[in-house]
DNA sequence: CTAGAATTAG
């Protein structure tokens, strides 16, 4: 009894530190533990375990793996959990996939928290198919989704694309009398607004109020990011004051959405004055708020500052993500300084081999306007990895040097390759073709562009509409009131797929019991 | 295990 209450305590002890991320202190308490007589177990092993891979590292923690096996304490679903959502956190995916298959072979069945944390692991890869399989997994283990399970649903459903399966499955969640969170409507808003659909975020904005919820934070930045967006910013602003009156402000990021809107607009004293509003109200900044900073020094032509803030940054202990870089690359360009830029590209890609393609974009563009064509177009073809930035900044400098006809091939290429390039360079294009006279030219791009368009619609529709329907029916299994109100197409579908008619049944038998549950 | 901020264009 004694030494149970001994190793409580020395669990407390354990878990206190890990959360201080004293993970000295909790080693040396249990190497005196151990010379007392009071032997750590699982829990305090899993403590550990989760501490090493949120501070340290996977590897860090897999050594506390050995350690326990070592020590004769077998790990157990939370060891797997804390690992999985550590590789998960790092979006290592293959990482994640040996974790769980090494948790399968050692006889430990994963539960809903392993089931949740890969789930979300996929979405955040952009694998959304993946991603289902896993709900998918859920059900045909036997367990019961739960809210987390459905919030990371509709989290990766919008950040992939699938914002009205999102929308659909909030609306069957909500007709079966679900009790949803207040982090539920926090993430629609966002998945809505970022999809440009004000509307609906609006209307669920005003669902969030009827269900007795009043807007947090989270909810406030997120509308305030969607008011700069779609360039309502006096609206914008007014929010700002209105958050700030709520006590709202009290981390940084409103201070960083203010700052880089103010920014983008050129109004860089404004930015400044708000970031050292920021800075005099005691948060401490972190290293969104250096890249906001960095931001405004590049944008003022400050470059001495800001490789003083680099300076700054490395004494604080933050490393420079993809974002410093890449601001600070597209400052030099655009002030200029292509020399200088290209030199801190060789020197982040000699250092690192993550690629950051928005920096490889600025350094193109920036490349070009210094009046090094050639080379920029030998940049282009050379380089693998090419987004709609890509294209639009090589359609239109192109068009600056009336170089029309390369300027539509280069676009249509880029249609082709089922990617969007802004607007503007479309236009510039067409008008190009146009004011020099080709008025057929233009023409005809035109048509070339609304059949390469369409044809990349078909084929994605295609594949959207059946997505979509597997969505519909697995993932929101509650679309219809029973599967005696499935409409007759949907029935048929059914009929084909045995397996997936079964899945459906258990989803929806769960469902059941989670609302005979919550009636209790 | 789940929600909000920062970069490229216009």
């Amino acid at each position: 009894m004694c030494s149970i209450l001994s190793t409580r305590l020395l669990n407390i002890c354990i878990s206190s530190f890990c959360k201080l991320q004293r993970l000295d202190k909790a080693e040396a308490v249990i190497i005196d533990g151990i010379r007392l007589g009071v032997l750590p177990n699982v829990v305090t092993y899993n403590a550990l375990v989760d501490a090493y891979c949120r501070f340290v590292g996977i590897e860090a923690a897999y050594a506390v793996v050995r350690r326990m096996q070592v020590a004769g304490i077998t790990p157990n679903v939370i060891t797997y959990n804390s690992l999985l959502a550590g590789a998960s956190r790092q979006c290592q995916l293959s990482l994640s996939l040996d974790i769980f298959e090494e948790m399968l072979n050692l006889g430990i069945s994963p539960d809903l928290w392993s089931y949740n944390t890969l789930m979300h692991c996929f979405f955040k890869l952009g694998k959304p198919d993946e991603a289902y399989r896993v709900f998918q997994d859920i059900i045909l283990n036997n367990l019961s989704p739960d809210r987390t399970s459905f919030n990371t649903l509709l989290n990766g459903l919008c950040r992939n694309g699938y914002t009205d399966n999102a929308l659909m499955l909030y609306r069957n969640l909500k007709r079966h009398g679900c009790e949803l969170e207040l982090i539920t409507y926090n993430i629609l808003i966002d998945g809505l607004c970022k999809a440009g659909r004000l509307k609906a975020a609006r209307w669920i904005l005003k669902e969030l109020e009827n269900s007795g919820y009043i807007p947090n934070a989270i909810t406030y930045t997120t509308v305030l990011k969607c008011c700069f967006k779609s360039r309502k910013f006096e609206e914008g602003l007014e929010i700002f004051w209105e958050m700030k009156s709520k006590g709202f402000t009290y981390d940084a990021f409103a201070y960083c959405t203010v700052a880089g809107a103010f920014a983008k607009r050129g109004m860089l004293k404004e930015a400044n004055d708000c970031m050292e509003a920021m800075l005099k109200s005691g948060i401490s900044p972190d290293i969104v708020c250096y890249n906001t900073l960095m931001n405004l020094y590049c944008k003022e032509g400050k470059f001495e500052a800001a490789y003083k803030l680099l300076d700054t940054m490395a004494d604080e202990g933050f490393e420079c993500d993809n974002y410093t870089h890449a601001i600070l690359i597209d400052g030099l360009c655009k002030a200029g300084n292509v020399e200088e830029a290209q030199r801190h590209m060789k020197l982040i890609s000699s250092t690192g081999s993550i690629t950051n393609l928005p920096a490889f974009n600025s350094l193109l563009d920036g490349v070009y306007k210094a009046g090094h064509a050639e080379f920029a177009m030998k940049l282009f073809k050379l380089s693998k990895m090419k987004d709609e930035f890509t294209y639009s900044s090589m359609v239109h400098n192109l068009c600056k040097e009336r170089k029309f006809r390369s300027a539509s091939k280069l676009l249509l290429s880029c249609l082709k390759n089922g990617m969007n390039i802004l607007k503007s360079a479309e236009r510039a294009v067409i008008r190009g073709f146009r004011d020099s006279g080709f008025r057929r030219g233009a023409r005809e791009l035109q048509s070339k562009i609304r059949m390469v368009k369409f044809l990349q619609y078909e084929t994605v529709d295609h594949e959207m509409l059946r997505e979509s329907f597997w969505f519909r029916q697995i993932a929101t299994p509650f679309l219809c009131h029973g599967p005696w109100n499935i409409p007759l197409v949907m029935y048929n579908a059914f009929m084909y797929r045995s397996e997936r008619t079964k899945v459906f049944a258990a989803a929806y038998c769960c469902l059941l019991r989670n609302k005979l549950q919550s009636h209790r």
